[in-house]
DNA sequence: TTTCTAACA
DNA sequence: TGTTAGCA
């Protein structure tokens, strides 16, 4: 997996991520404050971000725009690297229906505790229900 | 010129 | 989250 060396390569500067994920330079420190993506480091102290980087920021945006919290979008990003973390390292057992199953179980989980929480926000929570709705059959 | 940290009318 | 101050 030498892929995963490419995908982890500290290559681009605060500037250019911003450019790439239409996200505010504050926005992008915050979430790592919130432990959301470890960006590399100059010897000046200037955040070096790679390609998986970009890819959780672009994550964490989109689920921002749904309107789910800090906290709901770490419960996300925590079982994709959990998902990660299975994937690289050899999986001795079942090889086909178990890993999906169990992901998108805990999905709803997490989505159901974030309707929950929203239904307190009388301002959005119409809409978030309108998008989520489809994970409640 | 760009980015960093810290802090707040 | 925005924005600003003062550095490197």
């Amino acid at each position: 997996m030498r892929d995963e060396i490419r995908r982890n390569m500290p290559l681009f500067s605060m500037g250019i991520i911003t450019k790439l994920t239409e996200l505010t330079p504050r926005q992008v420190r915050y979430y790592e404050q919130q432990g959301l993506i470890r960006p590399a480091r100059t010897k000046g102290n200037q955040r070096l971000f790679s390609f998986n980087d970009v890819d959780r920021l672009l994550h964490i945006k989109s689920l921002m725009e749904k309107g789910v919290n800090i906290a709901g979008v770490k419960e996300m990003l925590q079982e994709r690297d959990r998902q990660q973390a299975r994937e690289s390292q050899p999986e001795p057992q079942p090889k086909k229906a178990v890993k999906p199953d169990l992901s998108e179980a805990e999905l709803h989980k997490l989505l159901k505790r974030q309707l929950s929480e929203l239904s307190y926000k009388p301002n959005r929570s119409h809409l978030i229900q309108g998008e989520l709705s489809r994970f409640f059959h």
